[in-house]
DNA sequence: CCTCACTATTCAGTGTTACTATGTACCGGT
DNA sequence: ACCGGTACATAGTAACACTGAATAGTGAGG
């Protein structure tokens, strides 16, 4: 995709991504392969790895590190309580959004 | 709202005001006065401005000037059809994210 | 043995965007 | 003359995703 995903994603990636460690705890790499995967196809790797630093620093998750068989220790991620109720707020959030914008789609075109 | 929102705005705020163009000419005033009233309570008159000036030197709207009765002159913003083929694109990619976090939403939780 | 491919993480520098906080200017009512 | 409402503009700041590269461990093939 272009440029418009990659700003659509700013606020949205965090959102994305700890809903995915909502599911289940997972590492950078196979987080990264997920997206691809779901069709995010252009999201760097550098992003994700920076963004799990980041909300690992805001105390959203706990992280463990498990060694590997294939190469460097995993930095496991899960969300913690913290986490959680972020996520809540993203939810709503995106909630208001999602509502102003799916009007204007229905009635301005 | 908070800094979520601030950041969940950026990349969407653009289609919002080219989606209100889509319905009808508009000028900045008028654009943030709308905005306040459908709830986006903290968004800065500034901004609006900004985004104006920025889809203006992008191509994406025509300007005219008219003039007010109660004030200076108005910018009237009016989409042509490169912001309305902006617009198309926006609301897929708008589409696009959406679904996913639809599905995230949904399994995720 | 050595290189290649895959796994896995990190970081410095850049561009875009929205916010803050102002400033300018025009008008009508008191 | 002053003030509030209308209307637009801008310099500086913060946050976020991307680019491009570096670092490191493992196993397979030549």
């Amino acid at each position: 995709m272009g440029k418009q995903m990659t700003e659509m994603l700013k606020g949205v990636l965090e959102g994305i991504v700890l809903a995915i460690l909502a599911g289940r705890s997972a590492y950078g790499y196979e987080i990264t392969a997920w997206l691809r995967e779901q069709g995010f196809s252009d999201i760097a790797e550098g992003t994700v790895y920076a963004l799990l630093i980041r909300i690992e620093r805001r105390g959203l998750v706990d992280v463990e590190k498990v060694p590997s068989e294939k190469g460097p220790p995993r930095k496991v991620y899960a969300v913690n309580a913290q986490g959680r109720q972020y996520l809540e707020e993203f939810w709503k959030t995106w909630g208001f959004l999602s509502d102003r914008l799916e009007q204007l789609h229905q009635g301005g075109n």
